[in-house]
DNA sequence: CTGCTTAGATTGACTGGTCAGTCAGCCGGG
DNA sequence: CCCGGCTGACTGACCAGTCAATCTAAGCAG
């Protein structure tokens, strides 16, 4: 691998894709409209990738690993779960704030295409999953979260509503101005985490005044 | 033996092409598949279904019209919201543990794939979510749950979290025994309406009481 | 009961169009 | 003049949808 030219054809390649996968979904979009917008040569989609499937792969993986690692380092951090699952919800709604794109290709055609393309990477999103339920769990067992709670099922509704939360402002069925996101975050993490909350626990406020 | 029973040939293409499609997805299924399945002949499917798209069509309308159907029912009942949004999530959790091979169907390739077939759909779909975020806004306007929480976004996460839930069922994520079900069901409905409730109950006191 | 007629159900070989992926070769810088 | 990035016409496979032919049953007259 000799270092590269200029302008990183591969990169051009690889947004290029999260324009048209976005825009036409990955079933529908052809090679060559990938190669369009990119503004190169047919081939050379095949120069840098084996395979059309290969695209929306690496464009998974790029996004979906610091996901992991973002879920990962807060999990470290000596915070309150409330905080913890907060965190989680920024960055999955910063990621749609910022590249919108991008994140309705990881969510239409992967995370919730389990059964075609998802497939493949099932342990990954599952990863996702297991790592929000242990937050649960440990705040269950630190008492600030009721006990009688699945940690397993609650990780699924939590990443479930936010999901569909996404899903919602991709296909326009919520409103998505600036303002709604930190809004709806905030709900979402606060209701669900209300729910949670283990019932009038005689310790220490959890719960930071944030208002 | 050419008995005449009306073997309803259409019925049973439906039949089949429920587990085809679970099996191997829309997209990866042949109309030669759905036929094989169901022991007829490849041409049979085009005397009954203008397209292989018009098959799913019709699973997807006839079990999505008994869900809009049992929520339009629900909502006129007079009980709370929260037996409401129980009810309501018992017909879905009750559907997938009838028919969980077109409950699969449904969601992964219409309800989740709203970029590609579900975008026909959109106005069906989102007519639950509607209809969902009604019961909520009724329940806030009667003082049961707190109205600051916006009826469109908890509908959303309220629908969310429970295909969230059928998908890790659907997909082996988590646990989905007979005894599961109910108890997931009554675990997120207990969750988010709790978090829902009105802080009247000293349940969660946020103690900010800014006038 | 039988033969004729017809309409709808049923069959499956075939067609037309679509693309993913290949490959033989072109350029431009070192 | 050599090499690797780059090009785009071409090919092979695949499959939704068509259609002409065949079958079945029901009605009806003789």
């Amino acid at each position: 691998m000799a270092k590269a030219p200029p302008v990183d054809k591969r990169r051009q390649i690889l947004d290029a894709a999260i324009h048209v996968f976005a825009r036409q979904g990955f079933h529908a979009s052809r090679v060559s409209d990938i190669a369009d917008e990119a503004g190169v040569a047919y081939g050379l989609v095949y120069h840098y990738f084996e395979s059309k499937d290969e695209v929306l792969n690496e464009l998974f993986t790029e996004r979906w690993s610091l996901l992991l690692g973002a879920i990962e380092e807060v999990d470290g951090q000596p915070i309150g779960a409330r905080e913890k699952l907060d965190t989680v919800a920024r960055f999955i709604v910063d990621s749609y704030r910022h590249e919108p794109d991008l994140m309705k290709v990881i969510i239409v055609e992967v995370t919730r295409a389990a059964n075609s393309f998802g497939r493949t990477h099932l342990p990954e999103i599952r990863r996702a999953y297991d790592m929000i339920a242990k937050i649960v769990a440990d705040a269950q067992q630190a008492g600030t979260f009721r006990k009688d709670v699945d940690p397993e099922f609650a990780s699924m509704w939590f990443y479930g509503a936010i999901e569909q939360l996404l899903s919602g402002w991709v296909f326009e069925l919520i409103p998505g101005g600036e303002a709604d996101f930190d809004r709806a975050r905030e709900m979402v993490v606060e209701t669900i985490c209300g729910g949670l909350d283990a019932p009038a626990t005689p310790r220490t406020r959890t719960a930071s005044g944030s208002s």
